[in-house]
DNA sequence: TATTAGCACTCACGCATATCGAGTGCTAAG
DNA sequence: CTTAGCACTCGATATGCGTGAGTGCTAATA
């Protein structure tokens, strides 16, 4: 791939940055004018001719002006990325604080997800998937009715599960003290080893109840063995003033994958940002329902579970808001246990 | 308001049947020849005339075929459910049964939801609000760190609410127990009552922790004191492939009320419907956000909540089927405590 | 008196045509 | 290497016209 001269990148740079602006197609006469006022536009058409071979601009017909491509956009990104990065401070791992503030992990992620929505005028989300090494706090078992239990699941670092299964016996409460009792003892354990534990101490003593109590082991495996990630949306309300998905197509393929959990999940997992701040643009994560759009992402992981904010938004996006918004959350979360409203 | 005529009765009921199906003005030549094929397109549009004036139909335009008002969908759905009436059985209040099926009031109304949604093709909803009749079944603190605290209340019914709250001070497990175990003496009490025996407790012997305990008995409060929903909606999907909302404002005017919880809740609890099952059409509910929509539901309230069951699709609905997917569901939920599929 | 056939009229919709302007590629001069 | 100039392209917008579905009204009919 042929390196960029200075003035391609300078064309090309204005290019997204005038789309990302307007939203309509760029031409020479308007980059002459706007933003290399040395330059001719004749000039300038001549190397958009080039920049387009390359790959980073297209045309939308004969006769329009340029619009970036995916190429585009990445480079553009990376290079608002890079400027950054002198400036950036570790703000990275500082992320796990979060978890004690605002009613525990939830809060924090519903407050975080709002924010990013509010700030961003695009669609925060916030999630937190917990990790094969998840460490158990503590478990509790408590009965609601003669066929029912519920399960409650609490890991370190305060994630809250609860699960009402039903039970084919009526267990006393006395018996499911027992065995939560026994499973707290290994607290501070990676669910797996806990599990086994678990396994022997059913098959072993508690006879005829084993069958039921597997179910229940069979339940918190479910919550627990897999990496199960607790995901909080922003409102989607923005989505709608965004006039890239004022086509009601464009705006049904970004909202299949955004209200569903699983969707968006995959999405998530896709960007892995070991770095600070990632972005995905358009078919970069390969679902075809984005390809209108862009991810920014940061994540960071702290000992039995992995943490991510972000935003998504149109392709088309303000991606030097958007990361600079994403920092200052980043920084809002840690610096204020309290409760901060966020602005617009 | 002067009384219809049978044939206008005919000519009316057969231009909302008609519009319901395509979704076009509907003129006097089509009803002369598919509905009142006695008749010739001359009398039908005299008829029509009259119907209009008596304000059961307008015309879009000049020219154009006449689309029902409002009042003229009233007058359908009465009809409809008028018909019903002879063959419904009293299917109301069983559907208490529902609450011990499917993990709990929360699986069964998810389950719910999602059965509507997929049956009407429309939007499904599914809540319980508990009222102030409330009965506490259990109550537990479990100490999840230093400064938090997890609370848990479990209410007659099945619900279940969880909620983690800073604590000042740290309390031991003991102390919380024991206070859990003060309370639960209480199960089976209305939430007034046991506020009461606690508030004294509180005063009297709990001494230093008094602040901190208040923090629980406010947060226990808010949960449990006013009228507390909790709500489900099914996909949003199909709204996308209504036609009456292809128009990107009309799908946000509907998009803002189902996305947040509080408009929704408060939509539900405009229909107060005591018999079987009520309807509510376009401006019936005065949003005007839903002036283009029509709800339909069911609500039964047992001792201590309400549970409400329903669908909410355009005004242009088609009312029969949804009131008897609505009463199929009613039905399923309550025959089949197992894990029966829902298929389209 | 109620019904219907007939007729003139309206108006949304689709289609073709014309105009405009922003933008391009190319060429030749600076 | 840059740039002015020019012919050309093509989307967007406006205009005009024909078509068809629909109406209201009137007069004839049962």
């Amino acid at each position: 791939m042929r390196m960029l001269t200075e003035r391609q990148l300078e064309v090309l740079l204005s290019v997204v940055y005038e789309f990302i602006e307007s939203g309509e197609h760029v031409g020479s006469r308007t980059l002459s004018k706007r933003y290399l006022t040395g330059r001719s536009a004749a000039t300038i058409r001549n190397e958009m001719a080039d920049l387009e071979e390359m790959g980073y601009l297209m045309q939308p017909h004969t006769s329009a002006g340029r619009v970036p491509t995916t190429r585009a956009y990445r480079l553009f990104v990376d290079t608002v990325l890079q400027r950054r990065r002198t400036k950036e401070q570790g703000s990275r791992e500082l992320l796990d604080n979060l978890k004690a503030h605002r009613n525990g992990v939830e809060g924090a992620l519903t407050f975080a997800s709002d924010l990013l929505t509010q700030l961003s005028h695009y669609v925060g989300v916030a999630a937190v998937t917990q990790l094969k090494q998840a460490r158990l706090a503590k478990i509790d078992f408590i009965r609601v009715d003669t066929s029912n239990v519920l399960l409650l699941v609490i890991l370190e670092g305060g994630i809250v599960h609860h699960k009402l299964i039903g039970m084919p016996y009526d267990l006393s409460q006395d018996t499911l003290q027992d065995l939560a009792r026994r499973i707290n003892t290994l607290a501070g354990h990676e669910w797996g080893e806990v599990r086994v534990v678990l396994q022997n101490y059913i098959m072993g003593e508690l006879g005829r109840y084993a069958e039921s109590c597997r179910k229940a082991l069979d339940d918190l495996d479910e919550l627990l063995a897999g990496e199960h990630t607790t995901l909080f949306t922003g409102s989607l309300a923005n989505l709608f003033y965004i006039p890239d998905f004022q086509d009601i197509g464009r705006f049904r393929a970004l909202f299949s994958i955004l209200e569903q959990e699983d969707g968006l999940v995959e999405l998530l997992k896709k960007c892995d940002t070991t770095d600070g701040i990632g972005v995905m643009i358009g078919e970069e994560n390969d679902m075809p329902e984005m390809e209108n759009c862009a991810v920014v992402l940061s994540q960071s992981s702290s000992e039995g579970q992995k943490t991510t904010l972000g935003v998504i938004g149109p392709k088309r996006m303000n991606y030097e808001k958007v990361i600079s918004v994403l920092d200052k959350v980043l920084l809002d979360l840690i610096d204020s246990p309290g409760e901060s409203e966020g602005d617009g």
